[in-house]
DNA sequence: TGCTTTGGTATATTCATTATACCAGATGAC
DNA sequence: GTCATCTGGTATAATGAATATACCAAAGCA
């Protein structure tokens, strides 16, 4: 039975927030006395995180100044930092896996999808449309809006399986590499997957869905 | 940043124990010295995780006798002691997200599988064999079957999410009881879909395993 | 009868985590 | 410039989960 300790947990919710974009490369993180008590943990277990952070070389620790996120390092992340289960992918794979999982789900989503999930999908457009010049928030909106999309389908069970891989997607700094300077095309998919759970046109939404996704992976091998 | 203790993951573990089949209703579990030498825990820790195993209903310990498996309590289990991200769901929800996962995944696994990928499915078709008359023995190599064919499929972001709701499975008691006295044709379809792989026969096999999952939905509403 | 195994219990130890406090350098308002 | 305040760096005592160990009493068995 292994045991965790929470300074990995730390090292790993501090790599989701840079992985998202909350935190992107080049700027100071919080204080530690901020950041811990966000993280609700002490001073002593955060800094043990930060330290490991260092290490990894995910971020560069400045005495009296601060901690901040390092631009790319190529260094691959230790198993035992990854969350249980993880293992090294290739792009294609998630790629594929999105698929699989957010075809069929958007076809939920158009069939059940309430009043409450076509706003939070319209907000969430609105957002990506504000933010079209800001990278690290326009992926975090992106990211938000497909698992909206799960989460329309209103089945839990294919919620959970798609926040479980779209944990890979954080992960892999790939991500947010293969977006620049596309924020417009992808934009517009967001749009038309969006009218297409609006005016239940199952089929026109899939479509749209798996070119979107077949981008990505296009992208990603130039 | 919640800390876990120990004893919650020897609750997970034993429940998972029992509701796989390993250990069934009525049933000792090991003696404590032994329980905590397998799961690697401490026997304080075990104990504790045993007490409140006990005060949830799922075992009754017998002062200088043993833990038993208790048959049926319909106590719930309450939150924490549930894996993270663990939500109350339809079993029609399990099974739509598992032909969502399965099926493709079949598919997948027609064209990757390996020499050794066919080899351990026709052993564990062997085994569900020689089990048809141990319910809990060939549950849980039911369970392994449709594990090795998702994994069959090369692809490990879709494993991982197989893996990320295969927990459900386990967790609804209901799954063990849905199979009873079908062995027989539960073993036929898992003998078709082993000779779809082995054969390449992508259409029949997704056919199939279409099927044998809708019948488990139906058996369910019985 | 006597040995072994069982769960029940107590205790000292280890170690991650917390909660404090203080330091020295940097920063910014005045 | 000065001073209050911020920063990360560090030390230390207290807390509490988990371990390791030992012993008890009842049950089972040869």
């Amino acid at each position: 039975m292994d045991k965790e300790f929470l300074g990995i947990k730390v090292v790993r919710a501090i790599i989701s927030l840079i992985a998202t974009g909350v935190y992107f490369p080049g700027q100071r993180l919080p204080a530690e006395r901020k950041l811990c008590e966000t993280l609700g943990v002490s001073r002593g277990t955060l800094r043990q995180g930060l330290a490991d952070l260092g290490s990894l070389g995910v971020i560069k620790i400045m005495p009296r100044s601060g901690a901040y996120v390092r631009k790319y390092s190529d260094k691959k992340i230790p198993g035992k930092v990854l969350p249980p289960n993880f293992k090294e992918v290739d792009l294609a794979d998630i790629i594929n896996a999105r698929k699989i999982i957010e075809i069929p789900a958007l076809g939920l989503a158009c069939k059940n999808a309430t009043k409450n999930d076509i706003n939070l999908l319209k907000n969430l457009v609105v957002k990506m449309e504000k933010a079209v010049a800001n990278l690290p928030e326009f992926l975090q909106n992106d990211m938000n809006f497909h698992q909206a999309v799960v989460s329309a389908s209103k089945n839990l069970v294919l919620v959970t399986a798609f926040e479980s891989i779209s944990e890979y997607l954080k992960y892999s700094q790939v991500y947010s590499s293969i977006h620049e300077g596309e924020e417009e095309v992808s934009l517009d998919f967001h749009k038309n997957i969006f009218e297409s759970i609006k005016n239940n046109d199952i089929k026109r939404g899939q479509k749209v869905l798996g070119r979107h996704l077949d981008e990505i992976l296009v992208a990603s091998k130039l």
